[in-house]
DNA sequence: TAAAAAGTAAAACGATGGTTGTAATAGACC
DNA sequence: GGTCTATTACAACCATCGTTTTACTTTTTA
């Protein structure tokens, strides 16, 4: 994997700086440059320029090529994204501390303002993710599950958890299935705004966004509040 | 590639069919093609291929080349879909004869149910449309407009006018917002499904999309059903 | 300071693919 | 039959692109 010298490792050689740095600044300019035009459609030497790097260097730090490249775009925007994510649910909706009742649904609906603006400020990832869609079936399945395993199942396994939580302290009701109250928030508060705007590529006005995830979250309270 | 003899073979001696059908034939193959690899990676020579047709009649048919090709196919395949659309939900859910009461859940997990095979059945369609998402910053913004309007906004106005039909029955409650309702609807009997089989990539077992399917429609019950 | 590691620029190679031109072939219609 | 149209096979052109090679420069480390 990494450079072997022929001489024995007797000296710690450790080429620290510039290294890692270039390696990363290749792989977020090439998040931005699948993200925007598909795995296809993107170029090595559009990539090597938008990162400042020769297309040598991308050789070297990827010998795999494009296709090494892309799988370690895909889990590194991936894992980012869904620390981000993790981060915001966390601090909004603690399984460890329940809101008050009176709370549940501001809450809920700060929780999902905050994942709505997460598409904004990651749209390169949410573009890629709507690339890795289409052309899944040309992407080795094994590479597809790592990045479902790392990626989204990891972030719903967590709010499944918050959801049971809240389901223990009698706030809302799933009707036996946590994961399936999971999915349907996910898709109540983000499915019309995700499709209105194409993933993120043309930004819904804040107020329409404001209003649709309001509604989105009052129709899942609806479905699955214990009062309801 | 293919066995092609000294002369023309035999091949040819099939009785002639009319312009239209080569037309027809290509645009076929072509939804088959770009569906599948989507617009970068196939190739004019691949469409060809499969619908038995030479690249120079392409070029005959389509001046404009793989781009008004690629817009015949959307146009072409989102009616054809829309059209389908709109006959099952005129078949289950027709706004002159709204639905006994005790027959609601019935009829929209009858609706659901035939929508969701309708994923499996114009299977090409949806892997376009997953490829139309994912190329959207590449298509002019005139075309992708024509396209949500032939296609998916119809089919919308549609089911939002079903809608307000069972809500002038007091058979459910939109809370004012019909076509919110649409969109909740939508998204909660097809979104798990549609993402869980990467968009009919990879279908899933049939009692597990009945399953989910069903969870869906009586959410969208609780959520919107007069009673609750 | 010198060696080793990393990076860069430019050229080249091979393959693919969109597109066009041309000549030949086979039905359709008078 | 004779003409017209649609189609086809085939070659050619040109651009793009992934990848490698080569030679040269910069940075890091000992």
């Amino acid at each position: 994997m990494t450079s072997t010298g022929a001489k024995g490792e007797t000296t710690t050689t450790r080429p620290r700086r510039s290294r890692a740095d270039k390696a990363t600044a290749i792989v977020q300019a090439a998040c931005e440059v699948f993200g925007r035009d598909g795995y296809s459609r993107a170029s090595i030497d559009t990539i090597a320029t938008e990162a400042g790097a020769s297309t040598r260097t991308i050789y070297n730090h990827f010998p795999g090529g494009k296709e090494e490249l892309f799988r370690s775009v895909m889990q590194w925007s991936s894992e980012r994204v869904r620390d981000e994510q993790l981060a915001q649910l966390r601090r909004y909706l603690d399984p460890e501390r329940p809101p008050h009742p009176d709370d549940l649904e501001r809450d809920l609906l700060v929780l999902a303002r905050a994942w709505v603006g997460l598409m904004a400020d990651f749209r390169d990832h949410f573009s890629l993710v709507r690339h890795i869609y289409a052309e899944a079936g040309h992407i080795p399945p094994e590479v597809l599950e790592a990045w479902q395993e790392a990626g989204p199942r990891a972030v719903g396994r967590e709010v499944t958890a918050a959801m049971s939580a809240l389901a223990d302290r009698r706030l809302i009701d799933v009707h036996g299935d946590p994961a399936q109250a999971t999915v349907h928030f996910m898709a109540l508060i983000s499915t019309e705004i995700t499709q209105r705007s194409y993933w993120g590529l043309s930004p819904l006005p804040q107020e329409e966004a404001d209003r649709l995830t309001a509604a989105g979250v009052r129709a899942f309270l609806r479905a699955y509040g214990s009062a309801g």
